[in-house]
DNA sequence: ATGCCGGGTCCTACCCGA
């Protein structure tokens, strides 16, 4: 079973991208974020034309995540559960596929709004603790995957291509993450790749990608079963030297 | 560290990303 998570940076603007690495990677599973448009706009057809089903939570201009799969499923949350009833924002959907639970987020960042900004990922990354504690009680195969805006440790970031004090470093968005480590999740990439320098994201900006001054803040987090069976786990870095790419490279995850 | 890039929208200057 091959699966992927992609940050696109606007679907309207990606769709060729990701029509062409679907072709060519064929994956049974594709979680997107940051779509950046509402549901109705998502453009399915290009995907259905290559066998893909798509499950979309869209929103205006921002956020926005969707899955597409070739096998059948359902889909059982489109918020993540436990937060407030009138948050709109557009960033957890959750199916069933094979037995399997699929979670795909887009962790807010955290670096704008100030004080509540960030206390707004902090409650979020509380409550997502809260729901991979639920999902792991019950005992299905589990995957909890997406943009984490999570830079986990000091070796998962180039030298000056964060600031110490930016939200996808500070020790309490660290600790947070580390929960869910505790937990029982396994981190696909780290279980593989102990000490490779490993990133999934360059900005646009200062010439991050041609110094390769990336970060690694995707990922793809497995419950103790599916651990059991993974094979291999790797960003595509080739996607980021596209015309016209996303700042995000897929991660994919291959589990037996 | 911000706003050098790139996407969005109240269409055009400004918000957000990480």
């Amino acid at each position: 079973m091959k699966l992927a998570t992609w940050n696109v940076n606007s679907i309207r603007q990606r769709e060729p991208h990701v029509r062409a690495w679907l072709e060519r990677v064929e994956p049974d599973l594709l979680l997107l974020q940051e779509l950046k448009c509402e549901s109705a706009a998502f453009p399915a057809g290009a995907f259905r034309d290559l066998g893909y089903t798509e499950a979309v939570v869209g929103q205006k201009s921002y956020n926005g995540v969707a899955i597409l799969a070739r096998r059948p499923f359902t889909v059982t949350h489109r918020a993540l559960p436990g937060l407030p009833p009138d948050d709109a924002q557009a960033r957890y959907i959750e199916i069933e596929t094979d037995g399997t639970t699929v979670a795909n987020l887009y962790l807010p960042n955290g670096n704008s709004g100030g004080d509540a900004g960030y206390a707004y990922k902090l409650a979020w990354m509380d409550r997502l603790a809260e729901r991979a504690a639920a999902l792991l009680q019950a005992d299905r195969p589990t995957l909890i995957a997406g943009d984490f805006n999570v830079c986990p440790a000091p070796e998962d970031a180039a030298q000056g291509a964060i600031s110490p004090t930016d939200a996808l470093v500070r020790p309490e968005t660290r600790a947070r993450f580390r929960r869910l480590l505790w937990q029982g999740y396994t981190d696909a990439i780290r279980a593989l790749h102990p000490r490779e320098t490993l990133y999934t994201f360059w900005d646009y900006q200062a010439g991050a990608w041609p110094r390769d001054q990336g970060l690694r803040i995707d990922h793809v987090l497995l419950s103790p079963e599916l651990a059991e069976r993974l094979v291999a786990a790797a960003p595509d870095r080739a996607e980021r030297d596209r015309a016209q790419p996303s700042d995000h490279v897929p991660v994919l995850v291959e589990l037996a």
